[in-house]
DNA sequence: ATTTATGCAAACGCTTTGCAGTCAT
DNA sequence: ATGACTGCAAAGCGTTTGCATAAAT
């Protein structure tokens, strides 16, 4: 079966349904941008002006747990969170601080080579690439 | 030129040389296990009683800028240091905390594929690898 | 003599926790 | 009705900062 619902995989982890949580996994999986806990809880507010910060960090927590989510270190001082499951590597632009996806990446090779060469048994990876972005070359030829 | 010591280093980038400076360098670069700040601070209590912990962040972000030092993001609650500058993967064991280095690994190809894929003109990269070192892989047959 | 660094303690910023009231089951 | 969740405020914790003293140039 593949077709659950967040509802269905909260329940079948004991949680309970709450509309706080149906909000932030929406709100998270219709986004590209990656957000903090801070820009989901204002992302959140003008829908829930109730809405704390607290509840963001403890819903991210859980949905990391049951794998609803994944957590990213991107090297700033807030995490990032993206509701995308299949592992992959992300780019963040030096100059404007976005992060894409590189979702058509394949890494099995490297798993391999890291795997021999380390002679770890290999449970998962985080590939952080760091650049500018291609809307920040642009800006650079224009302004710089 | 290639010979240049510590102390040479940060003067030629205005620093002052301190004893300080030159025993974190020390510490860190004799060591293989990626300390984080206060696992510098502690090694280096019995020869400096006086040292801070505040001198150590202060020392490892002058090191960071002026490349005798890079800052390692693996996912837990500190930050760890590295002296080795050449840009390499880093693998952490899930079971007894312990991170390594992978020294032998190519991953230029990985780079152009990666800069294709997302269009950014990239300028580093961070590689963590997750999964059980050969050491707990040993205690988890025995033990577990 | 100047200028920068050290070390202490206080401040910071992100994240977590405790708890009373509320909601899902 | 019960147990879990929310939201607020307070606590935690790694890191940074301010400042007086000390050390490097």
């Amino acid at each position: 079966m593949d077709m659950q619902s967040v509802a269905d995989i909260l329940r079948s982890h004991g949680f309970k349904v709450t509309p706080q949580r149906l909000a932030v996994y929406d709100a998270l999986q219709n986004t590209t941008e990656h957000p903090n806990a801070e820009m989901l809880y204002n992302m959140l507010l003008p829908s829930y002006p109730a809405m704390s910060l607290a509840t963001v960090y403890k819903t991210m927590e859980i949905f990391d747990q049951i794998g609803l989510a994944q957590v990213l270190n991107i090297g700033e001082d807030s995490y990032r969170y993206d509701a995308r499951m299949e592992n992959h590597p992300h780019v963040r632009c030096n100059t404007c601080g976005r992060v894409d996806d590189i979702m058509e990446f394949e890494d099995e090779a490297i798993m391999e080579q890291v795997a021999k060469l380390s002679d770890y048994k290999l449970t998962g990876r985080q590939l952080y690439f760091y650049g500018e972005c291609p809307k920040c070359q642009g800006k650079k030829k224009k302004y710089n």
